[in-house]
DNA sequence: TAGATTTGACCGGT
DNA sequence: ACCGGTCAAATCTA
């Protein structure tokens, strides 16, 4: 069964992260060299990248399945705001909007830094397909409503609203709501494509981006119900950065990996325990290593427990913040990584 | 010409 | 009645 080895590889892909940070704590002392130690850390990375993106492509698809949990389950079926988001007319529409009203949703806001010209949202990797814009009370821009391109091909449900900021028209604050399903098998062409798509409208030198990441300080409290099935977007990790072949787009592109990290790399698991003030953190593409990892991260307090500091958990990585002993830690066989609930 | 965007109409919740 | 979200016809664009 597929699963079983996926499970398997998961499982392997662990143990050699934990077997590597084994070798790192070796390597501390002052003899070591500090290369050694940087290749260590970049294949413990990898391999937590790797387990992680196929635990969330796991998650991904299971995400059908635990939205009609939810359904079936009056208790949890405390739903995002209920809008209107389709017709009664027949069952079929009637299931596809009660699943998107269980749908995760989450904030995030794009600071286009020097972006003279800038007419939108930059790409997050994602193929978006415009479907409406409104103007909104109170508000001095008007909102764009997306959803994924392959929503028809592949019921992908995932839709996205983009708003700009009134105070500060260089941020552009990003509602995903629901998952990707679909297999952007062209997930990075779809991102280098879309690269040179800006690349074509703007001038290079002023693609610049900060990523502002608030997860889960923008779910309202009944959203908060939701967070059980609040998994994570699918991603796919690149085994090489995006745009790596181009040194002009470096910036940009890495700003991408740099946000697919966000939405799709983390995991509870690795939840740090930081919390923060504002559950907001910024990041400067500018700042991005050769990992494509933020250095600057800025978390500051907070008293939510349930806000994920999840640049935090990836940023630092788990090397830095575990909290728990490796040794100590040892990955059972028999976990059940096919549950939903112990991702929740 | 196919796919994306624009935009006014429409719908349901409040 | 108002508002946010979505639909879909018209339009644009590569």
């Amino acid at each position: 069964m597929a699963m079983e080895w996926e499970q398997k590889t998961l499982i392997s892909e662990l143990n050699q992260g934990k077997e590597l940070a084994k070798k790192l704590m070796n390597h501390l002392n002052p003899s070591s060299s500090h290369e050694t130690r940087e290749l260590l850390i970049e294949k413990i990375l990898s391999s937590y990248e790797k387990a992680l993106s196929m635990i969330n492509w796991g998650a991904c698809v299971e995400e059908p399945k635990s939205a009609i949990n939810n359904l079936e389950s009056p208790s949890s079926f405390a739903i995002t705001s209920p809008r209107s988001e389709g017709y009664d007319q027949d069952s079929k529409h009637k299931d596809v909007y009660k699943k998107r009203k269980t749908l995760p949703r989450w904030t995030e806001q794009v600071k286009v830094c020097s972006g003279t010209g800038l007419e939108g949202p930059l790409d997050d990797g994602y193929s978006w397909r415009k479907y409406g814009q409104k103007d909104i009370l109170g508000a001095n821009f008007p909102r764009g409503y997306y959803r994924c391109t392959h929503r028809h091909s592949q019921g992908c449900l995932a839709t996205k609203q983009v708003q700009r900021c009134d105070e500060d028209p260089t941020i552009f604050e990003v509602t995903y709501r629901g998952r990707h399903t679909c297999s952007q098998a062209s997930h990075l062409n779809v991102a280098s494509a879309s690269v040179k798509e800006n690349k074509r409208k703007l001038q290079p030198q002023q693609q610049s981006q900060e990523i502002v990441f608030n997860y889960g300080g923008g779910l309202k409290s009944e959203d908060m119900e939701t967070r059980e099935d609040d998994i994570f977007p699918s991603f796919s990790f690149p085994s090489t950065p995006i745009g790596s072949d181009n040194a002009d787009n470096n910036i940009f592109s890495e700003s991408i990996i740099l946000e697919n990290n966000f939405m799709g790399s983390f995991s509870p698991t690795f939840i740090s325990p930081a919390t923060s003030e504002s559950n907001l953190f910024s990041l400067s593409p500018c700042h991005i290593n050769s990992y494509g990892l933020g250095h600057n991260v800025q978390t500051s307090e907070s008293d939510l427990t349930d806000i994920i500091s999840a640049p935090t958990s990836v940023t630092n990585s788990p090397i830095g913040n575990l909290d728990f002993s490796l040794d100590k830690v040892d990955i059972d066989p028999n976990f059940p990584f096919d549950n939903p609930e112990f991702f929740s």
